[in-house]
DNA sequence: CTCTGTCCTGCGGGAAACCGCATCTGATCT
DNA sequence: AGATCAGATGCGGTTTCCCGCAGGACAGAG
């Protein structure tokens, strides 16, 4: 039995080399990988189904690893190891795991027991381990208790993007007025609108307040808006005939 | 002679303190901190005077901590240990840094022998120390070849705080077009009209598209923000009237 | 001195954003 | 069936943004 680390820390590394060789006696070898891609080239050729993986890594990040990995190994296991539990990372991941495959989500700010159990659960068990902190997050943001409707998110994406509520509204099918309401639900539910109020008279642009808002409160990060961007350039050349007409 | 290392990571914490210790025998006590707030507190109580600290941390980073230490005692030397070189963290240091004080800004992937380097270039010799690429950046950014003048800087900040460019106006100094020309040459510069040629008669939203340029070239970060929502606020309460103005 | 480049300013207009009001659908609960 | 609530849509109007055109202030090079 294998296992694949993928770290681009130095010190996380070995430390993780360490936890997993304590949490798993029996596993034979453990390889290690400084970026995503590497991570990707090491899974492929050593036919690895064992991932130790992080998050936030450059060039090459732990979400388009796994993407790419899942994609030629969906039964490949994954565990990801990341400081933060922020929005844009667990609506990634949850987009991007095939069905009924073994992944794990642990932050790095764990015991080493907590690490522990998760490696041998995930690894030897094949079940799914999910920190508290993260599984909260996923309740808030999937429940919608305060967080955002599918089509928002996709909205506040687009409006991130640089795209007009018309471009938009083509491109979710959805008429400018809808659009435009769900922006100012969006601005409601990002408080753009509390400090309106305060100021005497002074009005905002809600617009691009609301993107520095969504960055802040990292529902939105760099991986998210550069597979948008993709996205949206392919829909562009798909769809280009679409925003010709000038009458929408 | 006392060092403090301010930094959340564990285990970067540690390898901190063997590099000190090692790097620095003459050093009698190495204290730590999890993050800027109990920093500032240690260092205010044991008046230390040598600093090697984290730049990202949370909840309050090393930024906002080495500014209130820097007020306090301006003669604190401080080492930055940071994983990054982005404009924002340079900028807000270079602002806050006394006249005279000795400082340094090392990437968490130096070598080391450069840590070591540092280390005793700033605690001993008391010179300032900074890596090679962090130079680059401070070059490009304050000598204007690709970067931003600094009223196109500040503009760039109001416009992602949500501010309307009339009160860019007025807080700027400036009329409504030079605020509009401003912000035309940040569009340019951050690149925003490169896919307006492509993609037919597809119109942009520059504003908001040229904030997400900003973050992902890492020119905003939350600490850049968070202050300057705070000098807004401040401005707001003692120009208030101002906006009142309607013809402006 | 003149030329040239850079920065600031005003005018004007087309396009987009922001938003209140009203209607219509569909799903859920009692 | 009736009530209720969230979501989608259209209309109409105000405000703001985006930007071409044109002129003035000021500094440095020839």
């Amino acid at each position: 039995m294998n296992v694949l680390i993928v770290e681009d820390d130095p010190l996380h590394r070995s430390y993780l080399n360490e936890a997993v060789r304590l949490a798993l006696p029996e596993c034979d070898q453990v390889l290690e990988a400084e970026d995503g891609s590497m991570g990707e080239r090491l899974a492929r050729e050593h036919r690895l189904e064992r991932i130790v993986m992080d998050l936030q890594m450059s060039p090459r990040n732990g979400i388009e690893a796994a993407r790419t990995i899942w994609r030629e190994r969906p039964e490949t296991r994954i565990l990801f190891w990341s400081n933060y539990a922020d929005e844009a990372n667990v609506r990634g991941i949850s987009r991007i795991v095939p069905d009924g495959a073994a992944y794990g989500y642990v932050l790095k700010s764990a015991s080493d027991e907590r690490l522990r159990l998760a490696l041998r659960s995930i690894f030897i068990e094949a079940q799914c381990v999910i920190d508290r902190e993260v599984r909260g997050m996923q309740q808030r943001s999937l429940g919608r208790l305060q967080g955002f409707t599918e089509t928002e998110y996709e909205v506040l994406v687009d409006i991130a993007l640089g795209l007009t509520d018309r471009v938009i509204a083509k491109r979710r099918n959805l008429s400018l007025r809808s659009v435009q309401n769900r922006l100012q639900q969006i601005y409601e539910k990002l408080g753009v609108y509390d400090r309106a109020d305060a100021g005497a008279e002074a009005r905002y642009n809600f617009r691009s307040r609301a993107v520095t808002e969504a960055f802040l409160r990292k529902l939105l990060n760099q991986t998210t808006l550069e597979r948008a961007e993709q996205d949206l350039q392919e829909w562009l050349r798909r769809h280009a005939r679409l925003l010709d007409d000038p009458k929408g």
